[in-house]
DNA sequence: ACTAAAAGTTTACTATAGAAAAAATAGAGT
DNA sequence: ACTCTATTTTTTCTATAGTAAACTTTTAGT
């Protein structure tokens, strides 16, 4: 099984070439932000495991097996997105959220995060009735004392 | 701000003082399945970041930030059972999936998924929609082409 | 109070993942 | 074909978290 790490790169890998055609050493390090030489390290280790055919200098493919998985944890990944989204996480937190989560859920959670998604986009009386909740515990929050320090100190503490 | 795996103590320290008024080396090392060394380790960094004040060989008691921490990492995992329970999640994938994910949301993630688990708890017509979807695509998976292979040539894979 | 067993601690080691700096290679332009 | 530059690789280092084994302290039973 691949480890969490291995993970974002065989999907970064698989985006990339979807999207460009091909993913060099350095389009992989400045996508998931991290140097070049941890590229190439973990690049012989995906060789190594089979998810791809890497020939040094010269650039890689995803084998079958990696384009399968690829494809999987691409969908895993836009799947969670819309999951937060639909149920109304700040796109500013979504995709750290996400990177933090994709790795560490069974593929029986991600299908029940599917129905949940359908059941919400078959009906937006049910965002609706959603929303609702939301702004009625957004009430009651407005009226709790001293708020501000409460946020400072939670801050602090962590 | 607490890396995961301290997290996971201090919740568990929590837990433990909760439940039986004090927390050993031993105990916790039993609860986390981890060595009672990595105990020892952790708990003086938990010590040197005032989460708890230790006395090595004597034991430990969490400060007012540990406490007040340890509560809020409580009421989070708590409510992340719930919530991959009332979606249909199956039993023996929960605990894994909160212990995976538990480290990585934001507060912001966490409150819309309370606001979700309440939507749910509100009506239970909402669940029972829900298990409706999950009914259908089921009856969808049965009649695909060789899921026996299908199933075994992905976990191959991984 | 003594001593054996239980509990806890220390030290030296493992693995994963990433970074920095130095070395190697490839490819473009002349 | 040559050389310079950009890209890639290697090597050495970092941090986190855990283990194994040797060591120390505490505690319980006599």
């Amino acid at each position: 099984m691949p480890t969490p790490s291995m993970e974002d790169y065989i999907e970064q890998i698989y985006i990339l070439i979807e999207e460009k055609g091909y993913a060099r050493v350095s389009d992989i390090a400045e996508a998931l932000s991290v140097h070049p030489s941890s590229v190439t390290k973990m690049v012989q280790k995906l060789d190594k495991d089979e998810y791809l055919v890497y020939e040094k200098y010269r650039g890689l493919v995803l084998t079958t097996k990696g384009k399968k998985i690829g494809k999987r944890l691409v969908f895993r990944h836009d799947l969670l997105e819309q999951f937060l989204k639909t149920i109304g996480v700040k796109e500013e937190n979504i995709y750290n959220d996400v990177e933090g989560i994709e790795h560490h859920l069974s593929w029986d959670s991600i299908d029940r995060i599917g129905d949940l998604v359908q059941f919400f986009e078959e009906d937006q009386n049910r965002i609706d009735a959603l929303k609702d909740i939301q702004k009625q515990f957004f009430e009651e929050d407005q009226n709790r004392i001293d708020p501000i320090k409460e946020v400072q100190e939670l801050k602090e503490q962590e």
